[in-house]
DNA sequence: CGGTGGACCTGCTGGC
DNA sequence: TGCCAGCAGGTCCACC
C-alpha cells in the first residue's frame, strides 16, 4: 500500500504527536514479519524520548535518545495508529509501543510484509537497509539531468526503472503509472530511448504527483490510513491506476492494464508514447 | 552485470 | 452457498 506520500502523510500525522514524548512498554505480539522483530533491541526502548520522526524512502524513522532509531516499514498492508494506552488489541496488531502520553502506537499487518527495526541513528546510512537506496523525488537535486544519468548504460523499461529503489526511491506501482501518464510517456517505453526535454518533464511531474498525493492524504485503496486513523483521499484524483477500460481524461481512449515484472501497470494507448 | 519471476503472507472479489 | 483462481500499495533473491 504505502509509497512515498503515505508514509510522509504519516509522518507528519505523527509528528506532532510523538516527538516529545518517552517511550514506555514495548511489545512484540507476532515476531514473524518480512525479518524477525528483535525483542532485545525493542525492549531497550522503554524510557527514550523521541526527538524526530523523519522519513527515509518508505520507511518511518523515529530518532530517539541515546543514539538509537526505530525504524517501520509498512510493507503492503502495515498501519501505524495512535490509539489510547488502555484500547483493546486490534487486530494482527504485531507491536504495541507504549507512550508517555498515556497513548500508544500501535503497528498493524496484515499480509506481514512490513518491518520493525532499532539500529544507532549514527549508523543509518551504512545499514543494509539503506545503504543502496537512490535518490529521493522530493529533494532539490531530483531533475531531469540526474535521471538521465541514473539511467546511462540501461535498457530497463522506464516504469520498472521509476520503481527501482536504488535509483528513485519512494515511488510504487501506483505513482509510477499516475506520473507516466502525466508525462505521456509509454511505460514499456526503454529508459535509453528517453530525451532530455522528457526526463524533465517526468522528473517534474513524479516530483508533482507525490506531492499532489500528500496533499490530498494519500491515495487509501482499502486500509491505508494516517497515524490518527484518517483515509486520504488522493484516490478519486487518480487517471490509470485501476482504471482499465475507462476513457482516458485527457484524449478518451479507453485505459489499458499491462503486466509488467508481474506487477499491473495501467496507461493511456491515445497520449502515452 | 542487469532484468525478470517467484517467494514471502492474508484476505477479498468474482466467476462458476 | 461453496470453492477456487486471481489479485493486492513492497522488497529481496535466485536464476537466466
Amino acid at each position: 500500500m504505502p509509497e512515498l506520500p503515505e508514509v510522509e502523510v504519516l509522518r507528519r500525522s505523527l509528528e506532532p504527536h510523538v516527538v516529545g514524548r518517552t517511550i514506555g512498554r514495548v511489545e512484540v505480539h507476532n515476531r514473524d514479519l518480512r525479518e524477525r522483530v528483535d525483542r532485545r533491541r525493542l525492549a531497550p526502548c522503554r524510557g527514550r524520548q523521541i526527538l524526530a520522526a523523519r522519513r527515509r524512502a518508505k520507511y518511518l524513522l523515529l530518532d530517539l535518545t541515546g543514539d538509537r532509531t526505530l525504524i517501520i516499514h509498512l510493507g503492503m498492508s502495515g498501519r501505524l495508529t495512535l490509539v489510547p494506552a488502555e484500547a483493546p488489541r486490534g487486530t494482527h496488531e504485531h507491536v504495541s509501543i507504549q507512550l508517555s502520553s498515556r497513548q500508544r502506537l500501535q503497528f498493524r499487518d496484515t499480509r506481514r510484509f512490513g518491518l520493525v527495526l532499532v539500529r544507532p541513528t549514527t549508523d543509518l546510512e551504512r545499514d543494509p537497509h539503506f545503504a543502496h537506496l537512490g535518490v529521493e523525488p522530493l529533494e532539490d537535486s531530483f531533475d531531469g539531468r540526474l535521471l538521465q544519468s541514473l539511467a546511462a548504460g540501461r535498457r530497463s523499461p522506464v516504469k520498472s526503472f521509476l520503481m527501482d529503489g536504488r535509483q528513485v526511491v519512494g515511488v510504487g506501482n501506483i505513482y509510477a503509472s499516475e506520473a507516466l501518464h502525466r508525462a505521456g510517456i509509454h511505460p514499456r517505453r526503454s529508459v535509453a530511448r528517453i530525451s532530455i526535454d522528457r526526463w524533465r518533464l517526468l522528473a517534474q511531474t513524479v516530483r508533482q504527483t507525490l506531492l499532489d498525493a500528500i496533499s490530498q492524504g494519500g491515495t487509501t485503496l482499502n486500509d491505508f490510513a494516517d497515524g490518527l486513523g484518517e483515509a486520504g483521499y488522493f484516490r478519486v484524483s487518480l487517471t490509470v491506476y485501476d482504471r482499465q477500460g475507462q476513457p482516458c481524461p485527457r484524449c478518451e481512449r479507453k485505459i489499458r492494464r499491462i503486466v509488467q515484472s508481474g506487477r499491473s501497470t495501467f496507461y493511456c494507448p491515445g497520449c502515452q508514447h
